[in-house]
DNA sequence: TGCACCCTGATGTT
DNA sequence: TCATGCATCAGGGTGCA
């Protein structure tokens, strides 16, 4: 794809969407400081996002429920509910179709949108923008932040410039000056342990990384990365905006009631987790090739085991054994007691009508 | 030797 | 400090022509 046409890419991204959806819904939150909480099942749990009402006592996502309630005891906390999530994804979703080429749906609450042949340049992009945040305000009842740019990088740093309720341009020849003094975790993609390297070596701002040479990053971060690291710091990104065709992978992960090793009880719960991913596979109609056993240690350590099978699989049965005979391997080479466990499977295909895919190699398997 | 695929842990974000 | 759940990606390994 390198033809030479400018491009103008627009990003939107939804305000603290999860509390957001909640004060829709719950009228009566509006002002208040309003957590969303996943909770572990043992007491505990992190904050999934909180309004900015709650973020002005300092409570934001990944921080440990016990201290946001420590923080601001008497604010709302409030439960995950995905499938309402979900549902008012979709609305924007399909508001945000209407005006452009090609959207990509980034996650939930996120979508980059193609909008170059709609526009005759930034100007009218920056109108086009405004409109579609109305149209967002006034159909689905929520606020947005949106950025404008030549490509997608810089469209999404632009859309986290002004929160909430924010709109920014950035135009070609704007780039550089924009990102100077950016912070470098501002960059999408270098986050807390990219960021303390790149301190290490004396950097801090998006402008002193773009002095180093990409020798010089290559060395430390190695060929991809490095390269990436040199060209994002000058604001170059070719990536398309590419329709995604569903997820890769879908999983499940659960924090154990209490830290164990007893493989009969981790057993069960990977049949319960195996439940719900192939009820998530099936609403979709997908089919699976490889089932991977997750496993975090009490230290915190992910480690994981991955099994392909020979041909795509879709039930129940291929999921469960699978996950338990990677769990089994995985406890028998590491003898350590394990906090959380997961499921996931990878390798995604549309379940075209195949009843069941009962011809993949497991012969010998004790029953 | 080159290539495709697989497995794993690191990473980012919420 | 206390530490959820989910997804993507790159590096290194492995097997095969």
């Amino acid at each position: 794809m390198s033809n030479n046409q400018p491009r103008i890419i627009l990003h939107v991204d939804m305000d603290y969407f999860f509390a957001q959806c909640e004060e829709r819904e719950h009228l009566e939150l509006k002002g208040k400081p309003v957590v969303i909480c996943v909770y572990s099942g043992r007491g505990g749990g992190a904050v999934s996002t909180s309004n900015y009402e709650a973020r002005k006592f300092g409570i934001k996502a990944g921080i440990p429920i016990s201290r946001a309630k420590k923080l601001k005891p008497d604010a709302v906390f409030l439960p995950v509910n995905m499938e309402l999530y979900r549902s008012i994804s979709d609305e924007v979703m399909e508001i945000l179709r209407g005006y452009c080429t090609i959207l990509e749906q980034e996650s939930v609450d996120e979508a980059f949108c193609d909008i170059t042949g709609r526009v005759s340049g930034f100007d009218e992009a920056k109108l086009l923008a405004v409109r579609i945040k109305e149209d967002i305000r006034q159909k689905v009842g929520l606020t947005c932040s949106a950025g404008v740019a030549p490509n997608k990088l810089i469209a999404k740093i632009a859309s986290d410039f002004q929160k909430p309720d924010g709109l920014t341009v950035v135009k070609r020849d704007e780039i550089l000056q924009f990102l100077v003094p950016l912070k470098i975790t501002d960059l999408t993609g270098v986050g807390k342990k990219t960021g303390e390297r790149l301190n290490e070596l004396g950097v801090k701002t998006i402008g002193e990384l773009s002095k180093l040479s990409a020798d010089e990053l290559i060395r430390e971060f190695g060929q991809a990365k490095g390269i990436w690291l040199k060209q994002a710091s000058q604001g170059i990104d070719d990536s398309p905006v590419v329709e995604r065709e569903g997820t890769e992978q879908i999983g499940r992960i659960t924090t154990l009631k209490e830290d164990t090793k007893d493989s009969n009880l981790i057993y069960e719960v990977i049949d319960g987790l195996s439940d719900e991913v192939y009820k998530k596979l099936e609403t979709r109609k997908l089919s699976f090739k490889s089932v991977t056993f997750v496993a975090i240690s009490t230290d915190f350590k992910t480690h994981t085991k991955t099994h392909t099978l020979g041909a795509p699989a879709k039930d129940l049965e291929t999921i469960k054994e699978s996950a338990r005979r990677l769990a089994k391997l995985f406890l028998e080479e590491h003898p350590v007691t394990l906090r959380r466990v997961g499921v996931r499977v990878a390798n995604l295909t549309e379940a075209k009508g195949q009843k069941t895919l009962g011809n993949f190699e497991n012969g010998n398997k004790k029953r």
